[in-house]
DNA sequence: GCCGAAGGTGAGCGGTCGCTTAGCGCGCCT
DNA sequence: AGGCGCGCTAAGCGACCGCTCACCTTCGGC
């Protein structure tokens, strides 16, 4: 909560950037049928009737069904390393970086749910060559993430054993509030990630 | 790794009560493909395949394809349940207690990846009614962490402001194993497991 | 030595899937 | 004004899905 820690981060919904407009909407629904159902339950006609289509707009703006989930996964994880790019890059002691780190990322993965779940879990539904880039982009995430750690440890703000698993670990909670996270719950995205970055900090001997 | 905290539980992989003999193979195989590729995009000819027998076969021995995960889901939900009860009602601190819960929990989660896998995450693609009864597992799930947690805190142990929320964290830290470890990586089981246990203890202000 | 139950198979049914194709309406450019 | 191309639809293709059915084999009990 306290507002010296807060990464803003700009828009936390990256769809405006699709072009043209029926494209976008058709990905929208996408986003939502995958979240809801997993790529393998969602149907190409649900996807086009949720955005107002026939099943065969589907082929004009995409080539194929795993086209689409690439596409999301691309530009969720595009967006998830901003996010932490954007809170490790900033000026601060370690601690308030990885606390930032973590509420932000924590609240993207809870406030854009849907999206999230796509991005988290639906990876092995994608193709070789496409689950290689995607991977590729993982390794940054964990990459941002690790040095931030290492500057603690250098900096004897952390206590910190194992720097790898500790990074895992962090990663690792973060992500798991898509699978968890509920609108009806009775925590906000901002709560979530205030806990979160006070239980990291703690992990890293920081607390 | 210290050989105190450590509670074996007895037998891993908790198929062997399941009988006649192939009904048990079709379960493993249903484990296996269910893990793999996920409940929806696994066919039923898949499942036989791997177990040796005719797609028929299967409809001996189980009424639908999701009768078959619910069934997994259910063994499953048992043993992660009997792990979690075995470290809660042990003799020792809270501190004690809790370590050797989230090590054995965690050990089961890589060491039993694939069942983990399915128990954890196929949970949406069950039917409403059995979707209850495994919900009405994982409280008991929380239920058990839930009270080595405010057992510390009664006891002076631990630091915990959110109990509820550090709960969630803690078990969601443990699940998500499930999904990141491999057998080819660079950890084994036991690792992870004391690993998560030392995070664990930090997180409740007892490291 | 025959019988019925239990456990298995091959073939296939109705339905739905991802995706394609032929053609239609409608703005835009000259 | 007229033709052209883009975005979209209706219809449907071949494949594959979960599941069923008629039939076959094996085997213990009397």
């Amino acid at each position: 909560m306290s507002a010296a820690q807060e990464t803003t981060g700009g828009e936390m919904e990256p769809w405006e950037q699709v072009t043209p407009d029926a494209a976008r909407r058709l990905l929208v629904a996408a986003v939502e049928a995958f979240a809801e159902r997993g790529y393998h339950a969602t149907t190409t006609r649900d996807i086009a009737g949720r955005a107002g289509m026939s099943p065969a707009a589907l082929y004009i703006h995409y080539k194929t069904k795993e086209e689409l989930l690439h596409r999301i996964s691309r530009i969720g994880h595009d967006k998830a390393l901003d996010i932490l790019r954007t809170a490790a890059r900033r000026e601060g002691t370690a601690a308030e970086r990885l606390a930032d780190a973590v509420s932000s990322f924590v609240r993207w993965h809870a406030g854009r749910r849907t999206t999230a779940r796509v991005v988290q879990y639906e990876l092995d539904a994608l193709g070789p060559e496409a689950r290689a880039e995607i991977v590729a982009l993982r390794r940054q995430v964990d990459a941002e993430v690790r040095g931030i750690i290492e500057d603690g440890v250098a900096a004897g703000e952390f206590d910190v054993l194992d720097v790898r698993g500790t990074t895992l670990a962090v990663l690792s909670l973060c992500i798991d509030v898509a699978r968890w996270f509920t609108v009806n719950g009775p925590r906000t995205p901002e709560e979530v990630g205030a806990l979160y970055a006070d239980l990291v900090l703690r992990m890293v001997g920081a607390g």
